[in-house]
DNA sequence: CAAAGTTAGTTTACTCAATTTACAAAGTCA
DNA sequence: TGACTTTGTAAATTGAGTAAACTAACTTTG
């Protein structure tokens, strides 16, 4: 991107319409129950101001009032709330074998649900599939001023503004277009974008991280993804492949990755790279890391020794993105969040003791508590909020 | 900082101008020599809002007219330039043994320069002979309409919003209150920042990243500092100590560093690195990294193979900044840019080797060319930036 | 070389969204 | 009960941009 290539938006009456409209519907969203005086008062606006704006967001079945509230000593105000029920959004999780799909209403409360197995390496199959979800989602959801606004999908790989697939290594996708040909079939607004990304969001908006503006999402499976937001939005980078962070080499002399590169962070402290490890050492090739984390449950020295082995690889690379990006918040999630159990302390005591005092004092590494419903509500969120960002509403 | 705590710009009349003003102005700043009829057709503004603006503007001697232009089939349009000599801004590089002062006009071009040697790790004799620095570039100003604007100063350290230094550790600082001090004594605006991020913006604004808005600048002397510049904007993570990438580790059980961590990237990477080791394999205790280049040039294989050698430890971190941000352009700058001749072609192709084909495809590696004026024509820019975004100029 | 066509910039009337001011409605509190 | 508060609406005002017409100045063309 080169600045200045786009004009920037010019200022003109609707522009300024718009911004209030939206900081007005933003309040209702997120601090209801609330009323006119008090986003008069919160926004600056005036109350004459935001009376119009009300009006005309109730008449769009964005808000509704509800009764007299609570007095501040003189007259009650009208409480006003988000009209959740105005619209549903398609959230879904695509995996390798399998997928998960949601309905959600305009606040992420998922509606609806839907989870099939198949081979997703099928690229026909697993559009068929896909398709099926989607079909039975807008089938089940309630009659609703807006209907469906829009379908947001996660996936494994790497995708384009187009929403092109890329490359999905573990999928072995290569230049799918999947958002021109679902929204060919089903004329919705489509996003597709990488897992990691959506399941930061997720956890920001929903999940534990609600209100950080800049977290990153480690997402801890076969391999390592990472998604970042930065001031509350995705950081994508130049071309869409930010947040390679599994690929991060921890050493120099390492092990050769599929990626090109030696000494890969995901080599070493991914599910897989743990469960290896157990089977080695075990010398039983069919353990699971369930089964891993059934004998640390059960006080086996072998296996607590395993995991906390694996904190410490874990840890190496959560300090180099501590030192990278110095964010507020890490959240670590993927399959692995399950072993939060026996990782969590020894995690964090070895970043205290590895990392400068000053990037840590602001930071907290928590483990995700949505699991893997992070990426199918993070996905349906991206959905809503394009929703709220499109013209048709601002404008009328 | 948590979304939504400090409220949104509202919408209103003088924000709709504040934004169009400043739009001309940027267009009258960067595209001149231009016209009226240039700028509403640019801009989508009419003629009508355009004149009226940029009268507003002449009469805020920030940009005049300047005779006629080249006809394009009628009329021939009014020269419009920017007055860059409306004011003048100083920029301050302060190292450990010495400070670079630069007094440019509004557009960036150093006007005078005052460079002094002194031992900056004592705290008051630097901060005097920072305020001598000053003090003569403001009496070297020549009179203008708004005078000396700001100071920018790069330090090798950390600051908070305040500009406080919080902590240099070459400088052996802690805790001093620059910004404050000198807001007393000059009562200017004063901007306190990172080296490594001042000379990012240099790069990115006067440089060979001149319009780029994704970059990393990697500052390599005695440590290694970085800059990150994401979407035209200094990124400075969430407590301002981002971009300590210097720290990250490229050796799980390397040397351990002072920050606290085993391995860092700096320890093998840095100019500092590099002379210790052509100290040990020439067992030659005084030897200097320019020494060591006028070795190469003579052709020494021993140096040459130091050279090459040191290429690939830069090339380990510069994979890892790749693949965590993406940028469209990493820039080497610090005195080791010198070195670019022996180490570009090494270091793009050990680059290429290792790293993922997407996020390389877009990427450019490129040395500095602005040497160690990157810093203070950064530094200057941050006080001529803040000094346009000031409300003074807007509101009127 | 004069008439026709183009481009640059200004003037005037108009529009729209927010503000200011006034006020009615509906409470609380002493 | 009366004074004071808070909530919300209504009417007049303000200010910035738009649209359309106009003047000015230049190029092209028959």
């Amino acid at each position: 991107m080169v600045l200045g290539e786009v004009m920037k938006q010019t200022g003109d009456l609707s522009l300024m319409k718009k911004l209030n409209k939206a900081l007005v519907l933003e309040l209702i969203r997120h601090e209801s129950p609330t009323s006119r005086a008090r986003i008069a008062e919160k926004t600056g606006l005036t109350k004459a101001t935001v009376s119009s704006l009300v009006t005309e967001l109730i008449d769009a079945n964005l808000a509704y009032e509800s009764g007299a509230g609570e007095s501040r000593g003189g007259r009650k105000p009208v409480t006003l709330l988000f009209q959740e029920k105005a619209g549903y959004a398609i959230g879904i999780d695509l995996g390798t074998d399998g997928m998960t799909a949601v309905l959600t209403d305009l606040n992420g409360t998922i509606v609806d649900e839907r989870r099939k197995k198949n081979n997703n390496r099928e690229t026909l199959s697993a559009i068929a599939v896909l398709g099926s979800c989607i079909r039975e989602l807008m089938d089940s959801a309630p009659t609703s001023p807006y209907g469906i606004i829009g379908i947001g999908i996660g996936i494994p790989g790497f995708s384009d503004e187009a929403g092109n697939v890329l490359f999905a290594p573990n999928l072995g996708w290569e230049n799918v277009p999947l958002q021109s040909l679902l929204e060919q079939e089903y004329n919705l607004p489509i996003v597709i974008e990488n897992e990691a990304n959506v399941g930061a969001l997720g956890e920001s908006r929903y999940g534990l991280a609600k209100g950080t503006a800049n977290l990153v999402h480690v997402s801890i499976g076969a391999g390592i993804g990472t998604g970042i937001l930065l001031k509350g939005e995705l950081y994508r980078g130049a071309s869409g492949f930010s947040g390679e962070m599994g690929h991060i080499s921890i050493h120099p002399d390492g092990k050769p990755c599929r990626c090109g590169n030696v000494g890969c962070w995901e080599l070493y402290a991914s599910e897989n790279a743990l469960v290896d490890a157990a089977r080695k050492e075990y010398e039983d090739p069919d353990i699971t890391l369930d089964g891993l984390l059934e004998k640390a449950e059960q006080g086996e020295e072998l296996a607590l020794q395993l995991l906390e082995e694996h904190a410490r690889y874990l840890g190496v690379g959560l300090i180099n993105i501590i030192n990278s990006f110095n964010p507020e918040l890490i959240i670590l999630g993927g399959r692995l969040a399950a072993a939060e159990k026996w990782l969590s302390e020894p995690l964090q005591h070895f970043v205290e003791s590895r990392s400068l005092p000053y990037p840590r004092a602001k930071l907290d590494i928590r483990f995700s508590q949505l699991g893997d419903r992070a990426t199918v509500l993070g996905a349906a969120s991206i959905a809503i909020a394009n929703f709220f960002a499109s013209p048709k509403l601002s404008v009328e």
